[in-house]
DNA sequence: TGCAACTGATTGCAAAATGCAATCGGATTG
DNA sequence: CAATCCGATTGCATTTTGCAATCAGTTGCA
């Protein structure tokens, strides 16, 4: 299930690790959703993926180095999953592709919202956001300086501001 | 074959078009190596795509508005495909996707070397050489200043140059 | 005129991936 | 001590993929 090296060419070498339907998905939930554990992704995202390809999935981001699995101290049986440094700085890949799928393709506005703004932040918020991915996942030290809204932060609010809004409009 | 819509995500949209083994990499070979015919397509690219899926493809790139197909006026039975302004735009996610291969993935020089000149021409490039393919997919007439090289012509030449550095390596 | 080579595909078939539902043993909660 | 939650695993039907062979129409050349 590792890489089998159709060829060396990059962009052939990142579709053989994400070139499936549930890879970047899964990333994207852990990413951008904080999902940290198992059910949280089984449960948690829209699509609604199927237990065993969710844990083939997560074991093969393992495999990979896109993931790593540690015991939760806080109950014994759960594991929780960690974004690695590989996987962190997928960050302007996912900018770049919810951009275009903005563009072209028929995404609904409270889902796109995120795209929207990653966006209009640039690479700046970009940088920010994978900062504080390795402060949640890696431990580092954040640089970003305190009383700073986090990008997470702005996600949400901008998420919940759309909701929001449609439901007033259609009070209306 | 078309877009089920499995959820208005703009990244689970995009993956639904292009979150399978061979679509990227054929417009891959169409954006990078300027292929435009079945068989080009067919015995050009390292990968080694089969007939029957490249067909399937090519029908579905087609289906889903990145591709469009006219006739060859040089040979009746000759079909030339050509990049839409949806598939040109996909240039910077090539770029990203190629810049975070070459830091991550077991990439070779030969084939990741347009990865770096893309890379290391930023955004400005891409530009440029988003232009040039609308000029020859889209006839649009070229906003670059004549006697600049084309962004082709340097990944070309860039290309060559690590062959022959190579080559001379061996002879060492 | 004849024929080989080439054009964009199509067909048949085996293998692999996917999706779904049910289930597992251990851990925790009430 | 029963119900629930935990990260998975199993079995099975459906779908997708990959490979080899083949197709009919077109072209270049003798």
């Amino acid at each position: 299930m590792s890489i089998d090296r159709r060829s060396g060419c990059p962009i052939n070498l990142s579709l053989e690790v994400f070139g499936d339907r549930w890879s970047l998905i899964i990333l994207r939930d852990m990413i951008f959703g904080g999902k940290r554990h198992f059910r949280e992704l089984l449960n948690g995202s829209i699509e609604g993926i199927a237990s065993n390809i969710l844990a083939d999935r997560l074991k093969r981001l393992m495999e990979l180095g896109l993931l790593t699995k540690a015991d939760d101290p806080s109950h014994k049986q759960k594991a929780i999953y960690s974004l690695t440094e590989m996987a962190i700085t997928l960050v302007p890949i996912m900018a770049q592709l919810g951009a275009w799928g903005r563009v072209w393709l028929p995404v609904t506005e409270e889902l796109s919202i995120r795209a929207e703004l990653l966006e209009k932040g640039g690479p700046p918020l970009w940088e920010q956001f994978m900062d504080e991915l390795r402060h949640e996942h890696l431990g580092a030290p954040s640089k970003t300086p305190p009383g700073t809204p986090t990008v997470r932060q702005q996600l949400r609010a901008a998420y919940e501001a759309v909701v929001a809004r449609k439901a007033e409009a259609t009070v209306d």
